[in-house]
RNA sequence: GCCCGAGUGGCGGAACGGUAGACGCAGGGGACUCAAAAUCCUCCGCCGCAAGGCGUGUCGGUUCGAAUCCGACCUCGGGCACCA
């Protein structure tokens, strides 16, 4: 025997990792005669780094792809990079250096720490988004749809930081600051390109209802985000206000509460106010202040509700006597509805609270059938489908139900001309155009006499300059001297090219596709994607619950329209896991000022009576467990773990305890246990090579039959997604293993078995037990065992007995003994006795194979 | 603010509406050792000497039976359209 005397996963990892490169087991093959299977995780952001979070993320889909390979199905498991963004352009603003340097730097980083970790990938699909071959291909797609009336312009607002003369990220604004400037930043419009996905957002509604593989969290957040609703759009006509705005369109989900309005309020992003701001100096000054919030909704939502009064009155559409005043609101969002709303406040807490602040009317047009209350500081807001008693409706029952009460009022409306019902999507159009040089540019040009001029696609890829710098504010492509300027392509007069570069969401919309044919001179090659899509498993963070997996959902129907997709793949992803993130303690200590600093976790120690510093001894405060992050320097370094411990223990580590959707929380202690119990095995292994003792016939069977169950656990833990539970099947199956007393021939047979069980989690150890075992060729290249059902079925059952629901007992018996007999079993026995006294039981519940009540 | 989740021993967690705490960590005790490391055995929700009682974020409800289903609340996390 060669074999080193203990586990050295140092050792080994690369041996194997070398052997199935040499097989070419992990590349992806078009084999018709096979079934294939398409895993994906989300690909990583090149930031230099892998964390913990991309280890548990690439080992849960390693897992899934190893398991099917196992199965005989055709595997694609690739890996790339979603390179382009603003990290990227910020690192060059803060360290110099240019933005494709950085990124091909960390990505062969990346790389070299993801390969030691012995995923199976194909890597020769990998590619970059950033590379001008993939972001090439993004331009065609975009040139198609271009085509197709999929994209057009439009006026958008952005955060403009008026020191830096940029456009800046929402999280590049903080508290309505610049984050470098620390000036407000400024609402400002733009023109841009966007995405017609509101057209689509009935089909994108629909269709959730077949993505049956997806977590239902997902989908109803989606399903919100799309966020269909049915309401009255309406005028209501204003009394001497500017030419132009004689009405004002008004979108209300609660038409039924028309006859509360107390107010009229209006986006101060909305014409009028807008035209108002021209002529008024408060309300340029309050509009002005309302632009200061930037453009995040949840920032804007969460700002105190303020107002102006505009002096502009509007006539109720039921009573032209009836005046209401229009005032300019910081809440009212000039995207949804018409960017205008009549105010309830005593149905609606919004509008109560800005009605209590500014002394408006509250007047209610329901109340609860009991005990109704006046409104005080409290709106009356009932679910939809509860009934209510009407004191201000229009011509339903007197006691309804909200949603009655809203078609109703739908319906009188139309009757009398008073607005129309219509059905409205919160969903807004996909706004595409950054202001920024690290993108894929948008192949366009702009030319003075024939307008806005497609790219030929001969000229493609429209290629981002090299020689660009960022020591001076704003978009490098529009300060470069040549880069812009180009002959029009249609009269060749001077033109200008367009120095926007799409959003980066466009980017991750369509790899998934590219991955079948990563080379192809076309978006796609039809028999790759024919055989390939659609993605079987899509593993990624719940982060993207919404915009990623919304945008990519349009870009497949886009591409299907463009003839780049088969129809069969408008909805890409077949099933989705959404994985939790990996979390650790944090360390801090505090300076002179009581200011928080923190401590790396292999800058600390316990210690008696706490955690301490291992350079100082100084007491450490431990916070509870949150995401890894740099600035709170609660991260481990995957390549640390793997040069300690190697790939197999944070594979190992990554699948155990935690469910894979939740928060897995990574400790030292777990990792160095998650290692001994790998040692462990590799030792059973090792021994049982070397013995040759025969054991004996009824120890063999316990082993076949605890083999067996394991089998059975395992297989199910992998294809429910629960690895925590396959784990655990493991682990207690590695204790029977050390305490049997089978024969050496046998403990040989269930570690090869063992072997192959574990080969999709720790695929390196599974080798070293499979050849230990006396296994031919690779572990990697077999097939998964199957648990024999004859090995798995029981003779007995132990059931617990309850009496009024309490447990009191147990009852072994036979395992498919017949109801009456086993209700006769469990009323002689002596807790049972004791508790009737005598009496006859009120009832007797016999739940076959699971439990047995006694109501007495 | 709005939308979506999650809360079970000292810790991570397990449990088709049917024995709450599988499996692992930490901890206690023991074996081996001159000693230590490593390894192995064993105990381990809380209160109680015991009988027993109490326990799945809080408060109610449905049920023979609730961690699981329903309602209200609390806390923590994710998303909110230019972070990826």
């Amino acid at each position: 025997m060669t074999t080193p005397a203990r586990y050295e996963p140092r050792m080994v990892e690369p041996k194997w990792q070398a052997a199935w490169e040499a097989a070419g087991l992990f590349a992806a093959r078009r084999d018709p005669s096979r079934p294939k299977y398409y895993v994906l995780e989300m690909f990583p952001y090149p930031s230099g780094r892998i964390h913990m979070g991309h280890v548990r993320n690439y080992t849960m889909g390693d897992v899934i792809a190893r398991h099917r390979r196992a199965l005989g199905y055709s595997v694609l498991h690739p890996m790339g990079w979603d390179a382009f963004g603003l990290p990227a352009e910020n690192a060059a603003m803060e360290r110099g250096g240019h933005p494709k340097d950085w990124t091909y730097d960390n990505i062969a980083d990346m790389r070299a720490q993801l390969k030691p970790l012995g995923f199976s990938i194909d890597w020769s699909r990998e590619f970059a988004t950033c590379d001008p071959e993939y972001y090439g291909q993004q331009q065609a797609l975009f040139l198609d749809f271009l085509e197709k009336g999929l994209v057009y312009r439009k006026s958008a607002v952005v955060n403009w930081d008026p020191v830096e003369m940029t456009v800046l990220a929402n999280e590049q604004v903080v508290d309505g600051r610049g984050w470098r400037s620390g000036v407000p930043v400024e609402r400002r419009e733009l023109p841009q390109w966007a995405f017609r996905i509101s057209d689509y957002a009935e089909e994108l509604l629909a269709a959730l209802d077949r993505l049956d593989r997806w977590p239902e969290k997902v989908r109803t957040m989606q399903a919100n985000w799309i966020g269909k609703s049915r309401g009255l759009q309406l005028g209501f006509s204003t009394v001497d206000a500017p030419d132009g705005f004689e009405r004002i369109e008004v979108y209300t989900t609660r038409p039924d509460t028309l006859r509360g309005a107390s107010f009229i309020a209006i986006s101060p992003d909305h014409p009028l106010a807008r035209h108002l701001e021209r002529h008024d100096p408060a309300v340029a000054g309050f509009v002005a202040e309302c632009r200061r919030l930037g453009t995040s909704e949840a920032a804007i939502e969460t700002a105190e509700k303020r107002g102006i009064d505009t002096g502009l009155r509007a006539r109720h559409p039921f009573d032209q006597g009836w005046e209401l005043p229009v005032w300019i609101a910081n809440f009212i969002l000039m995207e949804y509805g018409t960017g205008a709303i009549f105010g309830c406040p005593a149905h609606d807490q919004r509008d109560l609270d800005f009605a209590r602040r500014y002394g408006l009317p509250v007047i209610p047009t329901f109340e609860a059938l009991e005990a109704p209350e006046p409104v005080g500081d409290v709106a009356f807001v009932p679910a939809k489908s509860d009934r209510v008693r009407w004191l201000r409706g229009f011509g339903w029952p007197e006691v309804a139900t909200g949603d009655t009460a809203i078609e109703a009022a739908i319906d009188f409306c139309e009757s009398r001309g008073v607005g129309r019902g219509v059905t409205k999507y919160r969903l807004r159009d996909w706004g595409i155009s950054r202001q920024r040089y690290w993108g894929c540019p948008i192949p366009v040009v702009h030319c003075p006499d024939c307008g806005v001029v497609p790219v030929p696609r001969a000229a493609l890829p429209v290629l981002l300059p090299d020689d660009v710098a960022f020591d001076v504010p704003g978009n490098p492509l529009e300060r470069h001297p040549t880069w812009k300027h180009v002959a029009c392509p249609r009269c060749a007069g001077p033109a200008r090219r367009e120095t926007d570069t799409m959003d980066t969401f466009v980017d991750s919309s369509w790899y998934f596709a590219r991955f079948t044919s990563p080379r192809a001179p076309a978006p796609t090659d039809a028999d790759e994607v024919g055989y390939w899509m659609n993605v079987d498993q899509y593993i990624g963070g719940v982060e993207h619950a919404i915009l990623h997996l919304l945008y990519s959902r349009f870009f497949a129907r886009a591409m299907h329209i463009c003839g780049h997709l088969p129809a069969t793949a408008v909805e890409p992803f077949d099933a989705l896991f959404t994985q939790g993130m990996v979390t650790h303690e944090i360390y801090l200590t505090r300076d002179a000022r009581g200011l928080p600093v923190y401590h790396l976790p292999e800058e600390v120690e316990a210690a008696e009576g706490g955690v301490r510093l291992k350079a100082t001894g100084a007491a450490v405060e431990v916070i509870p467990s949150a995401k890894m992050s740099k600035s709170k320097k609660n991260v481990v370094d995957p390549a640390d773990i793997v040069a300690r411990f190697g790939a197999d223990t944070a594979r190992w580590f990554m699948l155990s305890d935690s469910p894979p959707e939740r928060d897995v929380e990574w400790t030292a202690a777990g990792a160095e246990a998650a290692h001994r119990h790998l040692a462990r095995l590799w030792r059973l292994a090792a021994e049982a090579a070397a013995a040759d003792d025969p054991g004996d016939a009824a120890e063999d069977a316990a082993l076949a039959r605890a083999l067996h169950r394991t089998i059975r656990d395992v297989t199910q833990g992998i294809e429910g997604f629960g690895f925590n539970k396959a784990v655990a099947a493991l682990y207690a199956f590695a204790n029977v293993l050390q305490r049997t007393g089978a024969g050496a021939g046998a403990r040989r047979g269930a570690i090869a078995m063992l072997a192959r069980l574990m080969a999709p989690m720790t695929p390196h150890l599974a080798e070293e037990l499979w050849e230990m075992a006396g296994g031919e060729g690779l572990c990697a290249a077999g097939t998964w065992p199957v648990a024999d059902p004859v090995l798995l079925a029981e003779e007995t059952v132990t059931l617990p007995i309850q009496i009024n629901g309490k447990r009191r007992g147990e009852i072994t018996l036979a395992r498919d003994l017949a109801p009456e007999a086993v209700e006769a079993a469990v009323l002689a026995d002596a807790a049972v006795q004791r508790a009737l006294a005598g009496a006859a039981p009120k009832k007797l519940i016999v739940v076959p194979g699971r439990i047995v009540n006694v109501v007495v």
